[in-house]
DNA sequence: TATTGTCAATACGGCTGCGTATGGTGCTAC
DNA sequence: GTAGCACCATACGCAGCCGTATTGACAATA
């Protein structure tokens, strides 16, 4: 009498073994949802369902595991929220737009925020300051087409990157306000009306 | 041949044994400048010059610890902060004062700034909601006296706040600009211009 | 001097995570 | 079908931290 195959869909596509995207989407989840400390081998292994042995035919290290997953999250953040921006040629509309639509789709922002309580990590510290040294930048770039000086547009693009991350962090983090969806878009409209110049 | 008495004075008053208070203090040390997770029994007693023997005599455990130097803490910022603005009666000008003195003295943002990097911990969480509570509260009652609408004053209010703590991450952990004092200065001027309006 | 109270050292067991070593299993190719 | 590769299990040693138990040192006090 043989076994019956394994009906029970886990996560991964199941049937079978193991990939090293596996292995680094399994860690950006983990990520995610409880932090770079929750990224640990034994932990990500059993909740993917294997063991350790499996992981450390894939990678040399917990080290180059949240390295590679760290690299893959900047690239495909790049593509997807900053690209699409790049056709408004309105600087106040890019703008409002950046705002806008940053204020969507939770799931990148939980993962920046918990990133943001790992900045001392030497891993992570490089990633986020390319990831935040190019936001910051695209926001300056708005500003001066917006006739700001360059003083005035770098300070500016500093507040509003600022205002961005102390939001998540207030947010996301401490649960401070459970804000309703309506309250949300008025702080979002309250803040594009206070940070980006009419007209 | 007896041997001298230890004449190096190591943090503590050195000369003899550990109060509560002592290892209060050195949690706090230990919290700014290496994280909560840093907060451990061992390694805070080695920097001591003790052994985790000493410890246990004085807490039950290390969150009793983290709880006692938070709860510390949270005491002594309200009293260096608030207190001294209560005082000035032009609500713009508590503003300004605020902004402008909180953009001082560094070692309570540091201790701050690695407490946000602790939020999902269960001792840091109500510590640190309380105190953010209490400053926004700060903020929008000074914003309604500036007959800003309840609405408007929270929002601004939040969103001065967020700007302050994602300052505090983007300037402490990740060291994005390490800015001059005049850039600096500036950067606040155009918080305060930008938040603030006038008169 | 004897006693008590306060702080500290030592030693232990337990847990969790890292990384290594070695062997096993199943698929694929020939 | 057997050789080889890719993936995985098991078992091990090591280190760090937690918390307990027991004993010791020293002071103040009686």
């Amino acid at each position: 009498m043989t076994m019956p195959p394994n009906l029970i869909a886990d996560s991964r596509t199941d049937r079978a073994r193991l990939s090293s995207t596996d292995w680094e989407a399994g860690a950006l989840d983990l990520l995610a949802e409880q932090g770079v400390s929750a990224v640990a081998v034994e932990p990500l292994a059993r909740r993917l369902g294997v063991t350790k042995g499996s992981f450390y035919w894939h990678f040399p290290s917990r080290e180059a595991l949240l390295k590679a997953a760290l690299e893959r999250w900047e690239k495909l953040d790049e593509e997807t929220v900053f690209e699409p921006l790049e056709g408004i040629a309105d600087p106040a509309e890019r703008l409002r737009e950046l705002f806008v639509r940053t204020s969507k789709e939770m799931r990148s922002h939980v993962l920046y925020s918990e990133l943001l309580k790992a900045l001392d990590h030497p891993v992570v510290q490089p990633v986020m300051a390319r990831v935040s040294q190019r936001r910051i930048h695209f926001l300056m770039q708005a500003y001066r087409a917006l006739n700001f000086s360059r003083k005035d547009a770098m300070n500016r693009a500093r507040l509003a990157y600022s205002a961005y991350v102390g939001f998540l962090q207030l947010m996301l983090q401490l649960k401070l306000t459970r804000m309703s969806v309506e309250e949300f878009d008025a702080y979002v409209g309250h803040v594009v009306e206070t940070l980006i110049p009419i007209r």
